[in-house]
DNA sequence: ATCTTATATTCGCTTATGCGGATATACAAA
DNA sequence: TTTGTATATCCGCATAAGCGAATATAAGAT
């Protein structure tokens, strides 16, 4: 009852909300976040921690980054229907993956 | 957006998501709602505004009593996935089920 | 008209939540 | 070992949310 209750507070809140989409596209770390979002990283890392304390996504260190990805569970079936029913309809839910994508570019550039 | 929000926030508190199992079984009144959950007139008649405020719920005025009842709406069919597969596989919302049936049957014989 | 019942709203209080800025930690590169 | 980058956490503040008790409103019943 109790992680149920947490999985939908967090569930209640834009920018968490934003998260979700985007972590339902791929696995992503912090300041992937930040800069597909435009967030400052104190928000970004704050929401993270209560998605993860809610149980819905997992982290995992690699070098001096921090991936974070959804957690898969029978128990959140309706998080798969609201993300793409509700969400992926919505523009400003389209318009961060394309942020994302764009950024995601970016970043690979940079790095060769 | 701004709604999918308040729809959300509406699901992220015990005692609305108890009311939201009972008003899936059928439409209730307000006493229905106390009589059922045992809290208090004042707390089943915020939670049923903020529920309407929401869209969630729609309500009925007939003689004294307000009847409430769920609004289908296909932009809420990730309800439908949260009520059947996460409440009503909890011991609490089905325990509130059975309350509800003792009391409409209790309430029945003494209008007999 | 008065009393009772059903419901909504207001008030004062307490706790929870969200935020930015500053600081802490951890790892990497030089 | 110093410096830079990525991330987490703490602090102080502002706002939101939840609660019970009291009060208001509205419709019936007597």
């Amino acid at each position: 009852m109790q992680k149920l209750l947490n999985t939908l507070k967090s569930l209640s809140d834009e920018t968490r909300l934003r998260i979700i989409n985007l972590l339902y596209e791929k696995e992503l770390c912090v300041c992937d976040l930040m800069e597909t979002l435009q967030v400052t990283q104190t928000k970004v890392s704050r929401h993270l921690s209560y998605l993860k304390n809610a149980g819905l996504v997992s982290d995992r260190k690699h070098a001096q980054w921090v991936y974070y990805s959804i957690i898969q569970d029978d128990e959140n079936k309706f998080l798969d229907t609201l993300v793409f029913n509700n969400l992926r309809s919505k523009e400003l839910f389209n318009n961060d993956l394309e942020s994302l994508y764009e950024w995601l570019q970016r970043k690979n550039i940079a790095c060769d």
